[in-house]
DNA sequence: CGAAACCTTGACAATGTTCAATCACTGTGG
DNA sequence: CCACAGTGATTGAACATTGTCAAGGTTTCG
C-alpha cells in the first residue's frame, strides 16, 4: 500500500519496483499536531524527511543563539537529502511543525543503498537537487537585489495559483513570525512592507486573508531590479 | 590525452572508460585572456563549463540593466549542470574572465547523455550538487545573519590555506569591484568593511595582499551570529 | 605627461533593526 | 458572562547599517 503511495511522487516515479519495495518498507509515516517536533539536532542527519502535507519549520541556532530558519517546508518538499552524502555534522538542524503535519521518515542510509543500485532514481534525485539549487540561487539573488517589501510581493504571487489572472484572495500559509523569518526580515519589516503594499497596490487586508485586486500592480512592483527569472515567470 | 585529464577530476573520476572516451572526444579546451568572453546569453544554456585555472565572472542583467554577480569560479568550479534537465531560459548568463583563463566545454546534450547511460557518472554529479546545494544555504544564511564586514572576514578566512595557522599574508584573488558584489555589497561598502577590519582585527594591508596577524581574531568577529557551520569549521 | 581604471572618503538618504508601547484576539478560570 | 493574562500584530522613535552620489587620490599604462 504505502508503496503504490510511493510510486506516485515525482521523487520516487522513476525507481525500479524492487526499490520502491524496499523503500517503502523502511519509510515511516507519521501524523502530528501543530508545533510538534518532528526531528532534533540530534536525529536530522539520519532521516531524510518528505512533507506529505501541512508545513514544517527547518531551523538552526546560531552562536548568540538566535534561531535561524533554514526553510519552510510544505507538501511534497524534502529535506536530508544533503546528507546521503556526506554527514557534516554542522549541518544538521531542528524540524517542528507549524501545522498539522503529515509526513514520512526514510533512514538516509537506506535512500543512499537504493541511489547506489538504482540508476533511475538517482536521476530522479538529480534533477530534483538541480531545480533545488536553482531555486537557492534565485533566493540568494532576490536577498541581496530586493527590498524587503518586494520579497514579500514576490512571495504573495507565489501564493497566487498559476491559472487566475483576475482579482484574488489569498490566505497566508503560515503566522507571520514565521514567514518574516522565511523572508528573511523581521516582523515589524514585514508588518511596514505589508502596509506598504496595501497602499502602492492595491491590496487590502484583514491579516489572515489577502485581497489582491491587480496582480499586474504587484509585478510591475517586483520585477524592477530582479533578473527575469523571478518571479514573474518562474513560480516557486 | 585529454581522456586522462578528465579522469583526475573529482566530478568525472567515476565515470566508465566508455563516458570517459565519449566525453572527451566532445570536449573543448580554451585558453583566453582576462576580459575575454567565455560565453554569451545566447550559448550559456548549451554549454557545461569546467574551469581550469584562473577566474571566470558569472552574471546576469536585470530587468532595471543592473549587472547581478550570480557567482566567480576558480579552479575546479562549473557551470551549466542546471540546463542539464531543463532549460529555463530566464536562467540564462553571460560568463566573461576576470583573470587569465584555461577551461573547457562541453554540450550539455551530451553530457546529459551519458549521465542517462553511465550511473556512477550521475552518482557524483548528485553528490557534487549536493554538496554546492548546502553551500548555497551557507551563503543564504549568511547574507541574512552577517554584516557587510562579517561576509569580508569570512571570505578573507577562506582564502588561507587549511595548515597555516600563523600570521599569513593573503592575496585578493580579484578586483575589489568583483569581490564586492560577490559578497553582496557596493564597491564603497567593501572598502569600508575593509577599514573596519583592520582596526578590529590587526590586518595590515597595502591594496592587493593582506596580512593577517591572528586567525582567531577574525574568526571570532565572524562567528557571532553564524550557526556554527559558517566558516570556522566548513571551508569553501 | 595624461588618461583611464580602480580605490577610498565624506556627506547624506534610504532601508532595516531595535526597543518599547499599544491594540486586537483568544482562551481560561472565576 | 466577564475580567484577565497571553500571544501575535502593529506603530512610533531612535539608531545602525548600507547604499548613493560626488569628489579626490593612486596606480597603471600608453
Amino acid at each position: 500500500m504505502p508503496e503504490i503511495f510511493l510510486k506516485k511522487l515525482d521523487l520516487f516515479s522513476g525507481a525500479s519496483p524492487k526499490s520502491l519495495a524496499a523503500l517503502s518498507s523502511s519509510l515511516q509515516t507519521h501524523e502530528v499536531k501543530k508545533n510538534a517536533l518532528v526531528l532534533n539536532a540530534q536525529q536530522s542527519p539520519h532521516h531524510f524527511l518528505y512533507v506529505i502535507n501541512g508545513w514544517a519549520k527547518i531551523f538552526k541556532e546560531s552562536a548568540a543563539g538566535e534561531e535561524i530558519v533554514l526553510d519552510v517546508l510544505s507538501a511534497h518538499d524534502h529535506a536530508g537529502e544533503a546528507f546521503i552524502f556526506e554527514a557534516p555534522e554542522q549541518a544538521s538542524y531542528t524540524v517542528i511543525a507549524v501545522s498539522n503535519l503529515k509526513f514520512f521518515l526514510l533512514p538516509v542510509s537506506i535512500l543512499k543503498e537504493h541511489l547506489m543500485l538504482d540508476h533511475a532514481l538517482s536521476l530522479s534525485f538529480l534533477t530534483n537537487t538541480l531545480k533545488k539549487q536553482q531555486t537557492l540561487g534565485m533566493a540568494l539573488e532576490q536577498l541581496s537585489f530586493q527590498s524587503a517589501s518586494q520579497r514579500l510581493a514576490c512571495f504573495l504571487l507565489k501564493l497566487i495559483p498559476a491559472e487566475v489572472t483576475a482579482c484574488v484572495v489569498v490566505e497566508l500559509p503560515y503566522d507571520k513570525n514565521l514567514l518574516a523569518a522565511r523572508l528573511g526580515m523581521r516582523p515589524e519589516t514585514l508588518s511596514r512592507a505589508m502596509a506598504k503594499l496595501s497602499q502602492e497596490c492595491h491590496i487590502s487586508g484583514d491579516g489572515e486573508r489577502l485581497l489582491i485586486e491587480d496582480q499586474q500592480k504587484l509585478k510591475h512592483y517586483v520585477c524592477q531590479h530582479c533578473s527575469g527569472a523571478v518571479p514573474c515567470s518562474a513560480k516557486s
